[in-house]
RNA sequence: GCGGGCGUAGCUCAGUUGGUUAGAGCGCCAGAUUGUGGCUCUGGAGGUCGCGGGUUCGAUCCCCGUCGCUCGCCCCA
């Protein structure tokens, strides 16, 4: 048993700057998804086993190794969520939304596997997520891939990630190319990894982009996706290419690129950094038409994607902190009170506002300083008896004694 | 889940061919300076040497196990 006192494997606080990183990351996202009209969403961080059961499909790793499941006291297997698109799916049935389509949603939370930890890769983890549901038409697709290009853009990676994009093809054309995929393998079964034999059982499209060296001489005469898209598909792969273009998004067709489950059609794409190791998917997303169908619901289009927040954050320069800070210096028992109603007051009013309690005068100017702070208020017996508090510009060292009544205006610079 | 590397103070690291009180820098707290900061000086707090077992007169050091981190695989954000 592990000492309580550690955190669980593959969690991890987040304070200081880490803390930081995240806030700026949720506030980009945010920031961004709202100029491209998405609503907010917040579904709970668990839900009944079978919605990822039946949205992830019993043979997808996710589930069948990755899962963390539990049965609480009334007896009902739970789960908690490795991805926000079931429980969104699941959260547009029971809410009856089928009549407010096109949904654009955006949201963000901790989401959980229980996988072997790594750099970029923790048990408990942070994603920020797009689903898009009811817009079946290619313009989506582009659409939801330039928000995630701009929600990078807005983090300053845009040099430092690569949008990899390819189609699936519809689901006729799919099923083809898998039949095609799983007929070459079979032919070749016993020169294929051991991975890649499991693979060809419960997804064979995974073969393709396997790092076995052997796999890798395979998989050079298998045959292409491209080769067995119906003209639909064909179609619809043509207008995302050439909205990506219209819009200066620039990217690669990687044909190896694949979703596993077989609810995913057309569109696929991640954007990826050198700069991260073996995790280099810092956003993954792709068109999920078949899933609101596959849980019951009415057929309905969905598209949508999610970014590593932990990802992000280590790849971002965290942006210098621009609050205006005002330390407020009692000097003596009888100034705290006083200190402590003109803090009070100052917040109300819109400022920053920290008030040392510790310490000796210098002390608290030391603090104020190493907090970040523009300009002190020290108020003693002195400043109370005649109605000012001194104002100390911290970085000019300039003092001067403002009425309490002009104190605000005093202030201005510092909001 | 599989394989490799690493665990000494809050952080970055020394150290011991196995030997008595385990060190440094930075950070933190305090004093010099009882109403004035970034420098300097002085002092202080802070360690089950990850944890458990074994070998040994003696283990932070060697061995085994375990927990955690890390790199790769699987898979994925």
């Amino acid at each position: 048993m592990a000492p309580a006192v550690q955190p669980v494997r593959g969690t991890h606080d987040l304070i200081g700057d880490d803390a930081r990183r995240h806030a700026h990351i949720t506030a980009c996202f945010r920031g961004v998804a709202e100029r491209y009209g998405c609503q907010p969403i917040a579904t709970p961080i668990f839900e009944f086993t079978e919605v990822f059961h039946r949205t992830l499909g019993e043979t997808s790793d996710v589930v069948a190794k990755e899962t963390y499941s539990f049965t609480d006291r009334g007896g009902d297997s739970l789960t908690l969520r490795p991805e926000m698109t079931a429980g969104v799916a699941r959260a547009f049935l029971s809410n009856g939304l089928a009549k407010d389509l096109p949904l654009k949603f955006y949201g963000w939370g901790p989401m959980f596997r229980h996988e072997r930890p790594q750099k970029g890769r923790l048990r408990q983890f942070h994603q920020v997520d797009i689903e898009y549901l009811g817009l079946p038409e290619p313009q989506a697709d582009i659409e939801v891939v330039a928000l995630g290009h701009d929600f990078l853009g807005a983090l300053g990676l845009a040099t430092r990630v690569e949008l990899r994009l390819n189609t699936l093809g519809d689901g006729a054309s799919r099923a083809a190319y898998r039949a095609a995929l799983v007929d070459y393998f079979t032919g070749h079964r016993d020169r294929l990894s051991a991975d890649s034999l499991a693979r060809l059982e419960r997804n064979p499209l995974r073969i393709l982009d396997s790092k076995d060296p052997g796999d890798r001489e395979i998989v050079v005469g298998a045959p292409r996706l491209s080769a067995h898209l119906n003209p639909a598909s064909q179609a619809f792969f043509a207008a995302v290419r050439a909205g990506l273009d219209a819009l200066g998004i620039p990217y690669v067709v990687d044909e190896r690129l694949v979703r596993g489950l077989d609810y995913y059609s057309h569109t696929a794409w991640e954007f990826v950094t050198a700069d991260l190791g073996a995790q280099g998917t810092v956003l993954g997303g792709g068109r999920y038409d078949g899933l609101i169908e596959m849980m019951g619901g009415p057929a309905t289009a969905g598209i949508g994607w999610a970014a590593g927040i932990e990802r992000l954050a280590m790849m971002i320069d965290l942006p210098p902190d621009r609050r205006h800070v005002v330390a407020v210096i009692p000097v003596g028992d009888a100034a705290l009170l006083p200190a402590m109603a003109l803090s009070h007051r100052l917040r109300q009013a819109g400022f920053t506002v920290e008030q040392g309690a510790r310490g000796s005068v210098g002390k608290r100017l030391e603090r104020a300083v190493k907090q970040g702070a523009a300009v002190a208020l020290i108020l003693g017996e002195d400043e109370l008896a005649r109605g000012v508090v001194k104002r100390r510009d911290l970085a000019s060292r300039d003092e001067v004694d403002v009425p309490l009544a002009d104190l605000e205006q005093a202030l201005a610079p510092w909001r």
